[in-house]
DNA sequence: GCGACAG
DNA sequence: ATCTTGTCGC
């Protein structure tokens, strides 16, 4: 058998030797279908007091970026967080969560590396492998790689290198806001990562499925169009 | 040996 | 990730 979800690797070690195993699933040739109708977001938070992870993912429509449902998924902390080893931690509960919402998604868009990963594998490969989806990673920080300077405004880019290898993209999604890392994760390559991710902006800095999951996934309460003041 | 290091 | 006050800008 093989537990490789049911269980989570006894090491650090194990798990960066499983990570090169599982790379080699990744492909970065397109093959999204030709008419991509939902696009999901994902993203997880952290119960500390609970030692929970919990996992949001949001479907939206891939036109108009509004939610057609969500889903949320609580499992208990079974990784530490470690640099360049976050998919053990939080994959479970973003796995649940997917497979909680009424439809597969055609694209998967998540928070943390695609590809931009010292062993090519990053959270939102891991994802994409593993659900077999179509995957952008889309980091709020670098892991790896270096890039030239990026310009200060909004749609500026740049490739991000990892010595002659093209890992990824920077980009100023929002004036005076820090750049996010875009990646391929699985099923596409780096400009159509990147395409997606500008489709997904709607004049924040996160693209719009992923900040309405990291909403869910954090406690944070949802501005909702007319929310309600707190009480004071 | 010394930094760097997704969330 | 999470904590958390103050501050800047529309």
């Amino acid at each position: 058998m093989k537990p490789s979800l049911a269980t989570p690797p006894s090491s650090p070690a194990a798990a960066r030797e499983l990570q090169t195993r599982l790379a080699m699933r990744v492909r970065l040739e397109n093959t999204l279908p030709a008419d991509v109708r939902t696009v999901a977001g994902l993203d997880a938070g952290i119960d500390r007091r609970h030692r929970r992870v919990r996992g949001a993912a949001v479907l939206c429509d891939a036109r108009s970026l509004e939610p057609l449902a969500v889903a949320v998924a609580e499992r208990p902390i079974e990784f530490p967080y470690v640099p360049g080893l976050l998919s053990f931690r939080e994959l479970p509960a973003l796995l649940e969560a997917l497979d909680a919402l009424p439809q597969r998604p055609d694209l998967l868009l998540c928070d943390g590396q695609g590809v931009a990963h010292p062993r090519r594998f990053g959270l939102a490969a891991h994802l994409g492998v593993v659900a077999e989806l179509p995957s952008i990673g889309v980091a709020k920080s670098r892991l790896c790689g270096s890039h030239a300077a990026l310009g200060p405004g909004a749609g500026d880019c740049v490739p991000l290198y990892d010595g002659e290898e093209c890992i990824g993209h920077v980009l100023r999604s929002r004036a005076g806001c820090r750049p996010l890392y875009v990646s391929a994760g699985h099923r596409l390559d780096q400009i159509t990562a990147l395409d997606w991710v500008r489709r997904c902006l709607k004049g924040r800095r996160l693209p719009e499925p992923i900040r309405l999951a990291d909403r869910l996934a954090s406690r944070r309460r949802g501005a909702s169009p007319a929310a309600p003041a707190r009480r004071r």
